[in-house]
RNA sequence: GCCUCUUUAGCUCAGCUGGUUAGAGCGCCGGACUGUUAAUCCGUAGGUCCAAGGUUCAAGUCCUUGAAGAGGCGCCA
């Protein structure tokens, strides 16, 4: 018989038929009722059973995490807690769990202890849950992109460009680092490296994407991202995966509306079609919050919040305009920043941005026109000289989730803007090419997809919303 | 990289100003019950108190160093 969903069970009600499901038991009650999951959603089938028929021995193997193959009528039940259940009149046990060692119980872990069993906490509801909305956010951020005739670009892995200049990286390499070849100054003969040259992972694929945008007008990719920075926070992870949309004949207004679009479609998408998984994670914020004090637990439930930044504009403003707000804001005045704002120029710190996002405004933020000193090269000189057309946007909880720019494509003023930066212009003359036959105005930006998802799903840790995930000091499974 | 906190049973935690044999809930195992909902009830077992040094008559508790984890800051997505 032909294996059927438990989703597609749940949700089509078919009383009287005969059906097959598989999965992993998260609870064998009365040693008659079982709680079957198979990943399909976060609800389990109840699988009844026969006490009086089945083999005690096989009864015996039917424990938390044994994953078993049922078959039996669907019928209406006669329990609170759920309409139908399955009654069995066969059971199979397809993978023992020993009840000895499984280290899941059905009881609340810590999310500590889940992060070390990260193999093992797929099984959870909370982990489940998570990783059906990043699914889903995934499929929707293609969706949007295609549906507005975006080009999906994938741009190098392993990269020989060394002037990207968004962090530390990952060296790549084959050279032997037990006996590594020099050159007869004494340095690391790259030359004799696989690729020839030294080689890292990436750290964006900007200006790769850039490439792409200026001849097929609207291109993003979304893959992985390396930084090796030593970042010990709850938003940072060595490994991530970044979206970066880039458009040609675009300004920085058109770049944020686009953001914005793309963030509030995903969003939309989700709550759609994640909506049991989202009530289980919105429940599971609550929980946690309950022991948190007052003042630091949320004022909305998470669907509420998602709701929220959907049916409200983000807040736009100029860098120039939230010192002003800084500057004349009650914390400041009492001293209560640890670092105070007093004049124009400096960037903000996360305590500045928290105060905009979750005290003044109350909901996402875009800064926009920051001082060019604090900003990256590649980003459009503004006419005050003073300022780029950069932007960020910031959310309430996790800070920044976005961070892009109106490009420089005027060749005179990038390539000037690189020597202020030290970049040497050999090195990048690929990208320089663009500006030399046919450049055209564009922008684009870098969303950090598992800052998204935390959103998302309230999880609290960037290591909870990707399945292995790498910090420093930490790379296991 | 800097600052703070944590580490006690399989898991989540309690253990007071240092003082007899280190506790609870859940889980496991055994039994009872049998339409349960993290089932319930009874019972048993289960500990290198993170590690190494030190102070003390006496250390889970105090000190030093180290390890692992968490939170905050910086870097950023």
């Amino acid at each position: 018989m032909r294996r059927v969903k438990i989703k597609d069970i749940l949700t089509n009600q078919p009383i009287g038929q005969d059906v097959n499901v598989k999965g992993w038991v998260r609870t064998f009650r009365n040693n008659q009722f079982i709680a079957l999951n198979d990943g399909s959603t976060i609800s389990t089938l109840q699988i009844v059973a026969d006490r009086e028929k089945e083999d005690e021995s096989l009864l015996k193997k039917i424990t938390t995490g044994a994953a078993i193959s049922a078959t039996g009528k669907v019928v209406e039940s006669q329990g609170k807690g759920q309409s139908v259940e399955i009654h069995a009149n066969k059971i199979e046990v397809l993978g023992e769990a020993d009840p000895e060692k499984y280290p899941l119980q059905p009881k609340r872990h810590s999310l500590e202890f889940l992060r070390d069993i990260a193999h093992l906490r797929f099984r959870t509801n909370t982990f489940s849950a998570v990783f059906r909305v990043r699914h889903a956010a995934a499929f929707a951020i293609h969706k949007f992109f295609n549906d507005r005739g975006f080009v999906y670009l994938n741009t190098p892995i392993v990269t020989g460009s060394d002037a990207e200049g968004a962090g530390e990286m990952f060296q790549v390499t084959t050279l032997d680092l037990n006996d590594v070849a020099k050159d007869d100054s004494g340095a690391v003969d790259f030359s004799q490296d696989f690729f020839n040259k030294a080689t890292n992972l990436t750290v964006s694929g900007q200006l790769e994407a850039e490439l792409g945008a200026l001849a097929l007008s609207e291109v993003y990719t979304f893959g992985p991202t390396f930084r090796a920075e030593n970042s010990n926070t709850s938003r940072h992870a060595a490994e991530f995966w970044m979206i970066e949309p880039e458009v040609a004949f675009a300004d920085i207004h058109d770049n944020m509306d686009l953001a914005e679009a793309m963030l509030k479609y995903v969003i939309k998408h989700v709550m759609k079609q994640c909506e049991d998984d989202l009530t289980f994670l919105e429940q599971r914020l609550i929980n946690e919050e309950k022991q948190k004090p007052q003042n630091e637990r949320s004022d909305m439930a998470l669907k509420e919040k998602m709701a929220f930044v959907l049916e409200n504009d983000f807040q736009r403003l100029t860098y120039t305009e939230a010192i002003d707000i800084l500057r004349n804001s009650k914390p400041n005045k009492k001293k209560k920043f640890k670092f105070p704002i007093d004049g124009w120029g400096a960037d903000l710190q996360s305590e500045h941005e928290r105060f905009l996002v979750e005290k003044h405004f109350k909901k996402p933020v875009m800064l926009v026109d920051y001082p060019k000193e604090i900003k990256a090269f590649y980003m459009r000189m503004n006419d005050d000289n003073k300022t780029v057309a950069a932007m960020d946007i910031l959310f309430p909880g996790i800070g920044e989730i976005v961070g892009g720019s109106q490009r420089e494509e005027r060749l005179d003023v990038l390539t000037s803007r690189m020597k202020d930066f030290d970049i040497p212009e050999h090195e990048m003359d690929w990208f320089l090419d663009t500006r030399r036959f046919g450049t055209c105005p564009h922008a684009g930006f870098g969303l950090g997809f598992e800052r998204f998802v935390m959103f998302l799903t309230g999880m609290g840790n960037i290591r909870d919303v990707i399945p292995f995930p790498r910090t420093p000091g930490n790379a296991e499974f």
